[in-house]
DNA sequence: TCAATTGTTCTATTGTTTACGAACAATGGA
DNA sequence: TCCATTGTTCGTAAACAATAGAACAATTGA
């Protein structure tokens, strides 16, 4: 597996991250790894094929919402708490006490 | 003008309102009647066509992030503060204050 | 080495979004 | 009534996004 980009916490923008939360399988996966971080693609129970699955979590790694570490032959997730904390401050928060309820 | 369907407060959704706010354009329309609320659709300076400030707007209406209400010939918006902040609690007030340095 | 596992990438499809200009509708004032 | 103002709707085009299957790559274990 070749190395991942992730975003520095600087370049992160609202609206990319805004846009990464608006969809229900990725807001799915955040709060996965809200509850328990460290999570591998696969651990997530998704309603969507393995390419389609990638392609949230390549979105949500892009966003700088989610970390991504090759582990063998899987990828650990999880979430860019710290990150998002310092750069929109109360919005993960927010986010996640929201769609408790979903 | 006819009627404007505004969704009521118990069917706004997390992902809509997310998505809402997802766009530039549409979280400068946001940030502006943060600012000062009851503005016409006319008194935005959007960088985009009519048309399109017209979608746009209907975008927030329809995820239930503003209200809109005919006066004359035009139409004053303003957010539906109360309602997001009874659904969303926290959601507006972090996005408004991270998109401050916008 | 071979096979299984895990995830990515490629390609294609389908539908959505953004955008604009032109036409339209509603209102209000001259 | 006529015209200006304000905003919506329509038609259309371009760009983008979600989805899946097939092929691929990397790793691990047998």
């Amino acid at each position: 597996m070749r190395a991942l980009h992730h975003p520095s916490r600087k370049s992160l923008t609202l609206t990319q991250v805004l846009y990464a939360l608006s969809d229900p399988v990725r807001l799915a996966i955040v709060k996965h790894l809200a509850e328990d971080g460290g999570k591998a693609c696969g651990t997530f129970c998704l309603p969507v094929a393995k390419s389609t699955a990638s392609h949230h979590f390549r979105v949500l790694r892009e966003a700088g919402v989610i970390e991504m570490q090759s582990e063998g032959t899987q990828c650990i997730n999880s979430l860019r708490r710290e990150d998002l904390d310092a750069r929109f401050p109360g919005l993960l928060d927010s986010v996640l006490r929201a769609s408790d309820p979903l």
